[in-house]
DNA sequence: GATGAATGAGTGTTCATTCAT
DNA sequence: CATGAATGAACACTCATTCAT
């Protein structure tokens, strides 16, 4: 018996985060996926369940490589400032070098699968935020508020700086992100 | 010769963007927008060209009447700071009242449909912000960066926040509101 | 009350031929038509009882003005060969001039709409020509066969000649018409 | 994996002859086909890549199919005039043995889908005849014309007098055979 | 007479999925 | 494991025709 080829799951994945780039959401098919990752539509179906399937695993796959990322050199030694600069930093990095990844999760973030994920299952990749952000609020440094409120100001803005649908004069500049970033933390900072 | 019923298309229009909240952009199919507006499919296309056309006339629509209610008490007299914060409920109020507008122009903006909106028609609307921004600016009230990146901390914060699936626990309180705002505001303002 | 209009009968007629030339038979829509007349879908039905009338209409004003032209020189005291020959030129004549009325009728001949046409009220048109045979073969002049034999010799070719979709090489030039006339009387004649 | 199974494509391509027999050709869907094949309209394009090509690619398959029955026979040692006498007797047998396939390439030559066929992929099964034809005219015992104005007479009238929607007195019976045979050599013949 | 609105039935085609190999 | 064949259901869209004006 041959094992499950993990370089042909990992190709329909691909295929499915470039598919969604080129012709979006809506348009995108099994076949089409199929053909993009030179495989059969059935095969597809050895490695998920169904077409729902597919579509929130490769989000969940894209989700959990950005909060790897994200945290890399998290160090809780670190003043609470320089942490979450180094969240936004990586996040713009990782963003930038995998443009397509971050387009899919935009899409599939405002379809209705979202409600499809688990988010518990992600939610450990982003443990080291929100410790930051607690601990922030505990030493009195970040104001008091909803910890997804503190996220519209500290994290979507990179998503919607780095989105050149969004933003068509940003450009990710390091002095630029560092603007970006002090008014991100102007407005969450004590 | 019957004459055109302009109750028709209106209805057409709300089943789409009913539709598109109930089952998402991808699965909204002509057929089933026509059994929601309870005409036939082909009436459909007496009042728009394609798909396409009703689904970014529907968004179309849906911008204008935000842009109206955003500046429907424009007051340039006002200080820089009240006449942000009058944009800022006024987005409120009428995201409250049209939950399911503003779920629609969401999905629509994440989608490749987004592309085919002459930008130019609707911004026209929008005007009052940007020359609230400009002369905030001017008079070194506000950073001088560009519109958009000042757009993310200052717009874009109530589209999220107003977004249930991203901000589970902010409630549309008087008290959160101007909190929000009061972050927004200490973001971009010098 | 109004008359009808037969400029307008005219123009959906004249439409017709000109799209089934451009578009093909199967394509041709009532919608289409209409536009290309420049009148109302529903206006055609003022004039033809439903679209398989205004096909065939079309294709008997087209036989009937062809009959007209066939014959408009008839001259039964001249010889046979002699009256041969001035339908065959006239055919010639007026197929270069309408190319597009011998297209219709060759796609209309071969569709299953032929057997809608009442045969004897097109024939009264072509009597000359039947009269003409029928006394070459009294006078012992043409072969005894049934007409329609005949016709496949001296009539069908100048259609089969003229449509360049069959003989890409024939030039409607007097020189190869009148040699082709040769072949054909060479076929019929005793 | 299943193969894939001669017979159904063979069953859609009767189908499509059959129907193009009995309701012609604009009114011929696929769907009509698919049942007329007991077969799903899917399962056309597993054989097809669309209408177009089924419709053109059953004229292929007939055409090939009578190039190979007139042709089959064919001794380059007989004289001329017997090879011609070969060709005009298989036609004759091969459209009364498959009327439906003959009644099926009228419609299609006379339909804007002609311009589709690569008309060299059929020439090289009509080469005898050409040889034919260009020999007899070396031999100066055929009028020295282009091939496509003998053809006019030597092959097109068989297509006609075996068509009884023009010929409805022909009788395919021997003696009316060869004497149609001889008025086409009549007017070929030096 | 003339027309644009309106539609049920149909178009060609693609869909997600299953099946047999 | 991997696949091309096969399909019922659905797709966006157009059809010929009728209706109210």
């Amino acid at each position: 018996m041959r094992h499950r080829d993990d370089n042909k799951k990992e190709a329909i994945i691909e295929a499915t985060i470039h598919l969604v780039n080129e012709i979006g959401f809506a348009s995108c098919s099994i076949s089409k996926i199929a053909k993009r990752a030179r495989v059969s539509p059935a095969t597809i179906y050895v490695y998920f369940t169904n077409k729902e399937d597919l579509i929130v695993s490769t989000y969940v796959e894209i989700k959990k490589s950005m909060g790897v990322a994200l945290t890399k050199d998290y160090d809780p030694s670190l003043p609470i400032r320089d942490r979450l600069w180094r969240f936004w930093t990586n996040t713009f990095t990782h963003i930038s070098r995998y443009p397509q990844h971050f387009f899919y999760s935009e899409q599939f973030s405002n379809s209705p699968f979202t409600s499809l994920v688990k988010s518990e299952e992600l939610d450990t990749y982003f443990d080291p935020l929100h410790s930051t952000v607690r601990s922030g609020i505990e030493q009195k440094i970040i104001k008091d508020v909803p910890h997804d409120v503190l996220a519209v100001f500290m994290f979507y803005p990179i998503l919607l700086l780095a989105n050149h649908k969004f933003c068509t004069t940003f450009e990710s500049s390091d002095d630029q992100i560092r603007l970006a970033f002090d008014m991100a933390w102007d407005a969450i900072r004590l």
